[in-house]
DNA sequence: GCAAAAGTGTTGGGCGTACACCCATGC
DNA sequence: GCATGGGTGTACGCCCAACACTTTTGC
């Protein structure tokens, strides 16, 4: 638990004290990728308030934790995942957004590999994949979170790339091509996607095909983190279109 | 004054007074521009804590305040302009950034023209322009800031007419470039800038002439706000590289 | 042998970039 | 008449977008 400071100035801490304190949240925008589509996790409150409603998963800062530090904790404990993909995405902070106690929060998406996280974790905690193109009605200002969230990760995803934080560690192109295409939700043309990725020379091919969504097989690739920092040093851009 | 909300279940009033409160911040990365460079809006601090340091102008949240508003707050307070382009930045909220109680920070950075503030209220409140160029040192991390603001100011203004904003209603071709030339800190070829900057159509020219700077005087301009509305719904872009 | 997905090249147009000279005017 | 900044056009290369057929293999 974090202190008042002993040892300041009476002026200094009647500067604190004149400040009033609220609450602050964190909310996490949770995606995945799993057959061909956008998924987000959602959370069926089973606590007062708002029980029963569709929410995505928060929490308070505690005053001893980092803003940062708050979403991974969230992140954790709802699907045992930890050095994931995250990014702040923007504050929420509309005087009424929360009708309980003055409270701000900070929205957070991350990328997450569904072959990785814990499973039984998620079901404890009445966590549920929705396919973003179908999603349920959510509490408070959570869907403009969504919205602002699938509208950054559109953005970025032209630049960065984003997309293989959302596959397995081994993945074909066609499953990259494809996580691509639920992300800017239009098709896109599979040589000039090929000819893209390929031209950054990040993408080590492997001699292992997976066959599991064709006869002929498609070969495994990985991404080659070394060479993809030395890159952007050079300030390269990612982009696939 | 806002209050702990009455009327609530038992149950939703501890969920509220489980979280930590805290205190909310925002802090102003004011640009304008001047004499072909870039100017920040710095301030001396003349009260404890960390009285007599250089620092962003900024004020803590109140309860009945949006975020958002606190930052126009802030602005008004120190220049006395109102409707200004403004945006967040992103959230500072590291446990130990301010000595004196736990307290994140809002930064968020507005371009406001030079010849529209109010001198005397800047002087009263003990801020000073400085140019980007040559910044001195800041309190707790508002060099952070400041770094993060000019790249973000880099980056969106590649895409977004931002230059405008620091210069008066009516400005020359010269000028703009000037601005983006600060903005970017390196030249920028004329005759590509005027053919980019006129390709969007969103520039009227006007039947003056600005001589204060040359001989022969340039062409004045103005923006064209509701045809750049009109555009943005289409989709388009305004680079101007 | 056929269905189903993997994989492969070429072309045209638009955009960014590089580059050099004449114009108008005040002094 | 000259110094100073304002204003103009072209040519090249690169990247993006459009487009169709062959390969592999399980059934």
């Amino acid at each position: 638990m974090y202190e008042e400071k002993e040892g300041l100035p009476a002026v200094t801490r009647k500067f604190y004290e004149q400040g009033e304190k609220m609450l602050v949240a964190t909310d996490c925008i949770i995606f995945g990728f799993d057959a061909g589509s956008l998924k987000l996790l959602l959370f069926k409150r089973r606590v007062s308030p708002l029980e029963g409603q569709w929410s995505l998963i928060g929490s308070f800062v505690k005053l001893d934790e980092d803003v940062s530090a708050a979403a991974e904790r969230v992140l954790e404990e709802i699907t045992g995942l930890k050095d994931v993909y995250m990014e702040e995405l923007k504050v929420y902070g509309a005087v009424d957004r929360d009708p309980g106690f003055r409270c701000i929060s900070v929205g957070q998406y991350a990328l997450i590999r569904l072959n990785e996280y814990d499973k039984k974790l998620v079901e404890q905690h009445g966590a549920v994949w929705h396919d973003v193109k179908d999603l349920p009605a959510l509490v408070l200002d959570h869907e403009q979170m969504v919205n602002d969230a699938l509208e950054k990760l559109k953005f970025k995803a032209r630049y960065q790339p984003l997309g293989i934080e959302l596959l397995p560690e081994k993945f074909t192109i066609p499953q990259l091509q494809s996580v691509y295409e639920a992300i800017f939700q239009r098709e896109l043309d599979t040589r000039n996607f090929r000819k893209k990725v390929f031209s950054h020379n990040v993408l080590v091919k492997l001699d292992e095909k997976d066959k599991s969504s064709s006869k002929r097989g498609a070969f495994l690739y990985k991404f080659d983190h070394k060479r993809y920092s030395d890159l952007l040093k050079g300030g390269s851009d990612f982009g696939v279109l």
